[in-house]
DNA sequence: GGCGAAATGAACGAACCAGTACATTTGGCA
DNA sequence: TGCCAAATGTACTGGTTCGTTCATTTCGCC
C-alpha cells in the first residue's frame, strides 16, 4: 500500500513470489509433524498454517479440505518409506546375512522415522479408512515382500532355512517386533521402566529381535 | 409436573431412581466405547451423553471433564486385563507347555479385546500422558513379568531354556507379535490383503507366533 | 416426617475450528 | 505491454463442543 501505488518499482520492497511447489511442500512438512503428533481429529488446521510461511487459505486451495490434506501427508509419508528401502542390496548377501541385515534396517529405521510411525498407528485408529482411499498405496510394500521372499527362496534352496514359510508372514513378524518398539514405548516404558542407558537397552533389544526372526526360518 | 403435585404417589409414576453406581458404569461402559473408537480427541462427550441412560451433567459430575473421563477409562481398561490374566495356572504345566499357552491366550486376549488393544493405541498417541497420571497402574503388569519369570526360571534350571534371557525382553516379544496383529490389522491387510478364510490365516498366524517365541527361548 | 446432602435434569454460553467470501497480486504469454 | 489464469492474503461465519448455571428431585437419617 505504502510501498506501491507510483509507477516506481520501489526498489524490490519485500513483494510476494509466487512457488506453487514451494508452498505445498512446506504445507506438507508442517501437517505431517501436526498429523504424526496429534492424529487426524488432534490436528488443527490452524496450528498448521501458523507454522507454515503461508497461509490456511492456501491448505484448502491445494488440498480442499483436512482429510485432502492428511492423505496427502499420508502418501507422501508411504512413498518416503518405500523408496528408503528400496536400495537395500540383500542380494549380495547370503541369506542369513541379508535377513539380519534386513531386519536390522527396519529396526533402525522404524526408530529413525516416527513420524512415520505415528502416522501408521493413527490411520489404523481410523480403521485404514484413508489408505483404502489412496490408489498408489496399493502397490507399495509388495516390494517389500519380494525382497524377503527372495531371500528365503535362496535360504531354503540351500538348505539352510525351513521351507513351507509364507513371505508375508515373516514380514509381519518383523514388522511388528520393531512397530511395536517405537509405537508402544510409552504405555511399555511406563509399566516397566528401564530407561537407564537406553542406548544400550535399544541396541540389545535390536539384537535379541534380529536373534527371534532368525531363529524362526532356520532349520 | 402433571403427575406429581398432590399428594397422591401417582400410583408409581416412571419416578426417577438414585443409583450412582449404575450411573457411573453405564457412563464407563459407553464411554469406553466411544474412546475406544475415535481416541481421546475424537471422541464426543455428547455422543457419550446421547449413548448413555444418563445425562453429560452426570459424566460431569462424575468425572470432572473429558480427561478424567478418559482416563477412568483407561484405568478401568487395564484392570480389567490384568485380573483376567490372573488366574492362568502356568506352574502345573512344563516350561515349554506353559510358555506356550501364555502365547496363545495372549493372543486370544488381545484379539477378543480390541477396545482394550486401542486404548492403549490412544494413550500411545498422547504419549503416555495420562497412564503417567496414574497411580494404580503402575504396579499392574508387573504380575504379567513375574508369570514369565518363573517359568523361564524353570526351564533354564531344566537345561530347556537358554540362559542370559530377560523376561521384560521376552514379554515385549509376546506383547509385539500379538499386540500387531490387532492394532495393524487394518494398514497391514490392506496392503497384503488375505482375509480370505480369515480365520484359518489367523490359526497360522496365532501358531507361528508361538513358535518365534519358543525357538527364542530354546536352547 | 422433615432436613440436608447427594444425585439428576434442562438449557445455555463461550470458545474453538473447519471452511469460505471477497479482494488482490503475480507472472506467463500473446 | 496488457490480459487472464494461477496464486495468495484477510477477514469472517456457521456450526460444533466442552463445560456450566440454575433448578429440581431423591433418599438416608434424626
Amino acid at each position: 500500500m505504502a510501498k506501491r501505488k507510483t509507477g516506481v518499482p520501489a526498489a524490490r520492497a519485500p513483494t510476494r513470489t509466487n512457488d506453487p511447489a514451494r508452498t505445498m511442500a512446506g504445507i506438507l512438512e508442517v501437517a505431517t509433524a501436526e498429523f504424526a503428533n496429534k492424529g487426524l481429529s488432534g490436528a488443527r488446521i490452524d496450528e498448521i498454517a501458523a507454522a507454515t510461511r503461508t497461509s490456511k487459505r492456501m491448505i484448502y486451495y491445494y488440498f480442499g479440505s483436512k482429510e485432502g490434506l492428511y492423505l496427502a501427508v499420508l502418501e507422501e509419508a508411504y512413498r518416503r518409506m518405500r523408496s528408503i528401502e528400496a536400495d537395500l542390496q540383500l542380494s549380495d548377501l547370503s541369506p542369513e546375512a541379508a535377513l539380519r541385515r534386513l531386519v536390522e534396517f527396519t529396526f533402525d529405521h522404524h526408530f529413525g522415522n516416527q513420524d512415520y510411525i505415528r502416522l501408521v498407528m493413527s490411520e489404523n485408529m481410523q480403521r485404514g479408512e484413508y489408505l483404502a482411499q489412496s490408489k498408489i498405496i496399493q502397490e507399495l510394500n509388495v516390494t517389500a515382500i519380494e525382497a524377503i521372499r527372495q531371500l528365503y527362496d535362496r535360504g531354503v534352496a540351500l538348505g539352510l532355512f525351513r521351507a513351507g514359510l509364507d513371505a508375508i508372514d515373516i514380514h509381519a513378524s518383523i514388522s511388528a517386533l520393531t512397530f511395536f518398539n517405537v509405537s508402544n514405548q510409552h504405555t511399555f516404558g511406563l509399566i516397566f521402566k528401564h530407561d537407564p542407558a537406553a542406548e544400550a537397552a535399544r541396541a540389545l533389544r535390536r539384537s535379541n529381535i534380529v536373534e527371534m526372526i532368525v531363529r524362526f526360518v532356520k532349520r
